[in-house]
RNA sequence: CGGGGCGUAGCGCAGCUUGGUUAGCGCGCUUGGUUCGGGACCAAGAGGUCGGAGGUUCAAAUCCUCUCGCCCCGACCA
């Protein structure tokens, strides 16, 4: 690896100094920078480009699940955010308040949203009045401020953006599919087939659900460090907000009725997660769906072939810019070498040098950013050759992080077993839990090994075993890990 | 919010212990020229409220107090 890692000046090496390695290539590679204002990040245009990458392969999933887009008030007033008891308890550590406007006090001080269930709730007591008004299906794409203690680029900032689902339903039975059907149609076949980023599913404990939700579910993703990061929530919300906001209905049956609701949400997070999922040594590595940039064009120009390289490389973004996202790097400054390292670190799919060689011959020579594959390609033959290979990266990606999850899901039965795994190897555990909150804090507490989720899978882990901390019998099997 | 570390040119750092005239180095940047298939080279330049405020002193990057920010480890969270 030596002569490898010699290229990479720029960034702290992900092996020794992984936090650092992080920071430095989210900085370098361009996503994001750090501001003036503690906590706040700028997202900087490369970084926000693919955001609207993934914002495009969210909404579309959004969408065709049957939601609408609207828009919701930045503020909420404190009586409104204090309606449901769990909800505002959980929140209120971190809510920021604006108590002035202009020169006068403000009678009421409001919240900037830490989440939007309290305005929104609100106004849906105002419209649904019949059964004929459900179900409502909405999404908001918004910004959100939660004054958190310690922050770090895009895995947890003081203001970040997201979308936030909130849906209303007749019955107790619609909203947990709408739940489900989040969770697996929209966010799970999102995450894994556009950031190329398998995840755990499963439920939350008690002590690790959403504050005012009757339960939630959640997918966990493994970064290379051994670490998991929750990559998005779903919440069967009961009738919890139904109940503190008055959202009712007339039935058929000309019973008045309490809705059942859902949120759910996604935040720019899961930038971070793509960053620890496929970097490498040399930066950031780009599942081609989402990157902002998939082809980037490297002409090489010498004096003499200069001015032929530079209009055969303009052909060749002409043709390719119908199906891909394609750029050229013709800049005079930087040597063809500088630039390699440069769109490397950028996390861009596939290279593509051209130079008065592949010129006499008719051929462009293809690079991948994610195997170093080198292959010379005829220029009849571009197109086609491009789409397979930026399916190949896609795939490759995924199935390399799918690797690394499987190894690193390790089934242990024995507690001291247990401390030595999540300190020398990390990843995910599997073991068994009695379902007391005692036990899941013990474990916390000692290991700082949190429960991610109770998988859905009881079928093919229908036995039983013995709850890791006390013994006691169980046939619960869920997963622990050390988490971002 | 507790423990630790850091803050000096765009970036990375030296100088601080033991105060002293003009604050250095590498990369980057500007100009000119030669270069270009894995981070090119030569020459000449530009660039600093030493994170901020106050204090001690004839004199502060250096000593003292306060403060702001970032990183790491904990408690809290998406």
């Amino acid at each position: 690896m030596g002569k490898e890692t010699e290229f990479v000046k720029e960034i702290a090496s992900k092996e020794k100094d992984f936090s650092q390695w992080y920071v430095d290539v989210v900085r370098k590679a361009e996503l994001a920078d750090y501001t003036p204002i503690k906590g706040c990040m700028v997202i900087k245009p490369y970084g926000y480009s693919l955001w609207e990458n993934m914002q495009a392969g969210l909404d579309k999933r959004i969408k065709e699940t049957g939601h609408q887009n609207a828009y919701f008030p930045l503020f909420i007033p404190e009586s409104l955010l204090k309606r449901e008891a769990e909800h505002v308890e959980g929140f209120a550590p971190e809510v920021a308040w604006v108590t002035q406007g202009g020169s006068q006090k403000l009678e009421e001080r409001m919240a900037v949203r830490p989440t939007s269930e309290a305005i929104i709730c609100s106004l849906y007591s105002k419209w649904v009045k019949s059964w004929r008004d459900l179900p409502i299906l909405l999404n908001q794409w918004a910004n959100i401020v939660r004054w958190e203690k310690v922050t770090r680029l895009f895995l947890r900032t003081t203001e970040f953006l997201w979308q936030e689902g909130h849906t209303v339903h007749r019955t107790a039975e619609e909203a947990e599919e709408e739940t489900l059907k989040i969770l697996f149609e929209v966010y799970q076949d999102f995450i894994e087939k556009e950031l190329a980023i398998p995840v755990i599913i499963g439920r939350k404990t008690e002590k690790e659900k959403f504050a005012g939700a009757l339960h939630t579910y959640t997918l966990e993703a493994l970064m290379t460090d051994g670490k998991v990061l929750q990559a998005g929530t779903s919440h069967n919300l009961g009738q919890n907000f139904a109940k503190a906001f008055n959202i009712k209905y007339l039935d058929e049956d000309q019973q008045e009725k309490y809705v059942w609701q859902t949120s759910w949400g996604t935040t720019t997070r899961l930038i971070g997660a793509l960053v620890m999922v496929h970097g490498d040594e040399r930066g950031l590595k780009l599942p081609p769906r989402v990157a902002p940039i998939q082809v980037i064009i490297v002409p090489i120009m010498f004096d003499k072939t200069k001015k032929e390289v530079l209009e055969k490389a303009e052909e060749i973004k002409a043709i390719l810019k119908t199906n891909f996202r394609v750029e050229i790097d013709a800049r005079d400054e930087y040597t063809p070498g500088w630039k390699f390292n440069a769109w490397e670190l950028k996390g861009v799919p596939l290279r593509l040098e051209i130079g008065p060689k592949d010129l006499s011959q008719g051929q462009v020579v293809l690079v991948r950013r994610d195997s170093g594959e080198k292959i010379t390609v005829k220029e009849e033959r571009l197109g086609e050759t491009v789409e397979e290979w930026l399916d190949k990266i896609q795939e490759n990606l995924r199935a390399k992080a799918k690797e690394f999850l499987e190894e690193n899901i390790r089934e242990v039965s024995d507690y001291n077993e247990f401390k030595v795994v999540i300190e020398e190897k990390k990843g995910l555990i599997k073991a068994y839990w009695c379902g007391k909150g005692d036990c899941e804090e013990k474990i916390k507490e000692e290991t700082k090994a949190s429960i991610r989720c109770i998988p859905f899978e009881p079928g093919e882990n229908s036995g039983t075993g013995r709850c890791i901390y006390c013994g006691k019998e169980s046939s619960t099997l869920v997963y622990f890990a050390r988490a971002y």
